[in-house]
RNA sequence: GGCCCGUUCGUCUAUCGGUUAGGACAUAAGAUUUUCAAUCUUAUAAGAGGGGUUCGACUCCCCUACGGGCUACCA
């Protein structure tokens, strides 16, 4: 059995090269549920930090008051618990750099505004929606090669002319004076160096009209003033990272190092979503898989640790975990290795330290009253199973049929098992299981052979309709067992049941 | 459309110019078994295409194709 943690990575841990222990941070916004792709950057911002001995916030991005969700930040906070993520600084935790809530800082965002206001580096713009959605279609439509985007119609408006709007409250934006033809560079630490003419970049808006910052202003300024030093997000953002230089250059400030993780896709090659295969880290949660397995499996999306080494547990993840081991292409969500890695894991735990989730799941399944009174007998049931599944739920889901008679059989396994000459086996056994002393697996085995024996049959013929009759499935732990576990009272009931329905049906 | 990023078995990946291109999941076959699962054996399976550079390219460069991202007063 390949055991989780064999990897022996500890104790390999080196201090980061340059010196100062790097500050990262996880920046959801709190728009939904948190995703595994959202999981995965935040799970590597974790390793990153952990393993350089830096430090990790969590940094809420609620700019956006028109998709702000209020239950999403719980949402959030419980996966990123539940994988095991703590963070030193942020919601809950504290830390010096607060608060941790962008919408709590715009105060600091006006300030930096006004800066680059007063240094000519930024201006209002008060143009409407309208103008804007009608320029956007006619530039469409003349299928611009240049200068596409916003036309800087308010670059040139002079003083008065912005004082006297002002003065009449128009609404307006803030925006940067993007420089003309000039080439940003910046480098990233999975794929090298990246340029952009800025001539691609139109003059973007820093400061929304409802006085709210966007996520390009926001994040450049939280991430200086919370002393951020390496970026590490999805590369949906590389696109953007030539803005954000622009507004490091206007404000005078080091930006960080910047490393773009790819993006997890969906099994079809497309986006993952709720649609296709679960996207919601706690949906996996809830569908019986466990944090220890999910975390190893998203730290193996993008990243390997160069030997063959697959199972790690968060210290061996940790001390393996560098940058430059991450890969630009993005991955392929493989449910199919995940239920696999879960099912190690699974086999890792003992019986004890299942009890209580198992037994949550079972208490949600409308069981007769005092079915579960019995611990010993629950963690007797957990142990039959547990090898033989993947996931906790199926551990609950498989093994019904030890709190309630079962409710119907299964038809393939009862046209192969339940025909006519069974019913003379079901008469012997029914005879012989009421005075089998004691009902132990090894007395229950050995009347089994010895009946097989006799009839001169083979014993499957015996084994398998019983375990049809008990449990009404087809599989399952080994029969004698079974038997034992259930208790002679609730086998002679179930045979006999069997015995009639095999019999009804002539 | 423009700009940017990417491309090794079906999937996750190893390879940092010279390998019989390795491992894992999945798949198939066999062993074992009272079923299922597990376990053990084995097998199938890859450098998108085309040009360069080089004694030698999966590895470096260019082009094409394909995939993805951005092109918002969303993040």
């Amino acid at each position: 059995m390949t055991r989780p943690g064999i990897c022996g990575k500890i104790g390999e841990m080196t201090d980061w090269k340059e010196g100062m222990p790097p500050v990262v941070r996880f920046a959801p916004s709190p728009t939904g549920y948190l995703h595994v792709g959202g999981a995965r950057t935040a799970l590597f911002n974790f390793l990153f930090a952990r393993h350089h001995h830096g430090r990790f916030i969590l940094r809420i991005e609620d700019t956006d008051q028109k998709r702000y969700q209020p239950q999403a930040l719980e949402e959030i906070f419980a996966s990123l618990k539940w994988l095991g993520l703590d963070w030193d600084e942020g919601p809950e935790a504290g830390g010096d750099h607060g608060p941790y809530f962008q919408s709590q800082r715009t105060e600091l965002y006006r300030r930096h505004a006004d800066e680059l206001l007063a240094a000519g580096r930024a201006y209002r713009c008060f143009c409407s929606e309208e103008r804007l959605m009608r320029l956007r279609q006619e530039q469409e439509k003349a299928k611009m090669v240049r200068g596409s985007g916003y036309d800087r119609h308010c670059r040139g408006l002079d003083e008065a002319e912005v004082g006297r709007r002002l003065a009449a409250g128009a609404p307006h934006v803030v925006r940067l004076k993007v420089p003309d033809d000039r080439a940003v560079i910046f480098h990233d630490r999975i794929r090298g160096d990246i340029a952009t003419d800025s001539a691609q970049l139109d003059d973007l808006v820093l400061l929304k009209s409802d006085g709210f910052p966007t996520y390009h202003l926001a994040n450049v300024v939280d991430d200086h003033w919370m002393e951020v030093t390496h970026v590490l997000r999805g590369d949906e953002w590389i696109a953007s990272t030539p803005k954000h230089i622009l507004i490091y250059e206007a404000l005078g400030w080091a930006p960080p190092v910047f490393a773009h993780m790819p993006v997890i896709l969906a099994a079809d090659g497309g986006k993952l979503s709720k649609r296709r295969g679960a996207a919601s880290v706690l949906d996996y949660q809830r569908a019986g898989f466990l944090p220890e397995a999910l975390r190893n499996f998203l730290a193996l999306l993008g990243w390997a640790p160069g030997d063959d080494c697959e199972l790690m547990n968060l210290e061996e993840l940790i001390a393996a975990f560098t940058l430059e081991r991450v890969q630009a292409k993005a991955a392929v969500f493989d449910q199919a290795k995940l239920e696999w890695m879960n099912g190690v894991y699974l086999q890792g735990h003992s019986v004890e330290s299942l009890l209580a989730e198992v037994r949550l799941l079972w208490e949600g399944m409308d069981l007769p009253a005092g079915a579960l009174a019995d611990e010993e007998h629950l963690k007797k049931v957990i142990a039959m199973f547990k090898e033989r599944s993947k996931r906790i739920s199926e551990i609950a889901g498989n093994s019904l049929y030890f709190f309630r008679d079962p409710l119907e059989y299964e038809p393939q396994a009862a046209r192969k098992y339940f025909k006519g000459e069974a019913l003379p086996l079901f008469d012997d056994l029914l005879d012989r299981l009421a005075g089998v002393e004691p009902f132990s697996r090894e007395a229950l085995e050995g009347l089994y052979r010895g009946l097989a024996e006799e009839r001169g049959i083979a014993a499957g013929k015996l084994i398998h309709p019983t375990r049809l009759a008990v449990s009404g499935v087809g599989f399952g732990p080994g029969l004698f067992e079974m038997l034992e576990a259930l208790g002679r009272e609730t086998v002679l009931r179930r045979l006999q049941r069997a015995r009639e329905h095999v019999a009804g049906r002539g």
